[in-house]
DNA sequence: TTTTGAAATGAATAAATATTCATTTAACTT
DNA sequence: AAGTTAAATGAATATTTATTCATTTCAAAA
């Protein structure tokens, strides 16, 4: 007999996704989404209970990719303004590279599909934790402003995801001199 | 005979604000606008010709109250420092207090009813007008850090939008102590 | 090689939603 | 006060889109 494929799933989620970020939630078509995976629209339904599912499942697959490794590439011994320079660097490529992502999060929230029962801001906080600690160890060495955590938090990654939004919106890259420009902003920002 | 009401318009466009700010533009439904506006189905179809001219007047309408009035309160004779204050905290309590503008801009963009014709860019830089050119004329005076103006705007609104996102999603005004310190931060990022 | 059962298909059907229109209501005119 | 006209209504209809299911295809087991 014939095998689901594992990857199809995949394939599925990868395809509303692309949709998605395109046209918005409200353009998201079950026989577009098909087409586009090049499969036919019952396929799908063998993947997913129905439109609903599929979106819910899209954001808890996204959830968990992106939980994924802001603190890449940070030393132990590294001293906190470097291991900041490093989180924000990842932080912002990670925005850049993966756009459709950002655009996801961005319409579900505001969607039928999302319900207050989710607790979206415990899983931000989860991924913002790194940095929060960061942002707190910072603080108690005297180099961070001593203002509440969550505000500088916020600040960075507001700074961080507009400068992304730009990037990806005028398709350009951010060069190594250019990001030593926009951290060396962050840190004016933040610093004691 | 009875006469057109104007404000009947404006009526169903708020509704229509209202609905796609707690649902998003993929939960707009035109019996849903009708009972928000307390009005029959019928009689939103006297005032738009269909639910894409009614979403895309929408969006003329947003833009047209939004370009109003961020300098205002500013006098000419104010200190570059303090005029970028003023323009700051104009443009935070307008993020805080029309929420359900910004959400509906997100949605629009990425919607099918969003055409690439559509010059967002430029209307959005006419908004930004004034801000930029108080950072212009800063760097002129070796107030403001020399490079790109561009950058600075985008990553003073990132943090603005950024805090008034956070503000408007735990529901809390910002004293006059807590934007003391927010523009501290602010002003240290671009400040040279 | 044949059998078997689940995956895949896509046209048919169901469900949701936009739009119309025959009818009613209200305001203005004569 | 009666007549007139456009606005308002909301049930009926049209359209769009989600979902199903009878049929076919494929890959593994016998």
């Amino acid at each position: 007999m014939r095998t689901k494929d594992e990857e199809k799933e995949r394939l599925i989620l990868e395809s509303a996704l692309s949709i998605i970020a395109k046209t918005g939630l409200a353009g998201l078509r079950m026989s577009d989404l098909a087409k586009e995976a090049k499969l036919a629209t019952g396929t799908v339904y063998i993947y997913f209970k129905d439109k609903d599912q599929l979106v819910r499942k899209l954001y808890l697959y996204l959830m968990r990719t992106t939980t994924s490794d802001l603190s890449s590439g940070i030393q132990p011994d590294d001293s906190i303004k470097s291991k900041i320079k490093k989180i924000s660097h990842n932080y912002l490529l990670d925005s850049i590279l993966k756009p459709q992502k950002s655009i996801f999060f961005e319409q579900y929230f505001r969607s039928p599909f999302f319900h207050e029962t989710e607790s979206v801001l415990n899983e931000e906080d989860q991924i913002l934790q790194p940095i929060y600690q960061l942002v707190l160890e910072g603080q108690r060495q005297d180099i961070i402003k001593k203002v509440n955590p969550d505000l500088i938090v916020t600040i960075v990654c507001g700074m961080l995801e507009s400068v992304a939004k730009t990037a990806v919106y005028t398709d350009k890259i951010v060069s190594d001199s250019e990001w030593e420009l926009i951290f060396g902003i962050v840190w004016d920002a933040i610093k004691s």
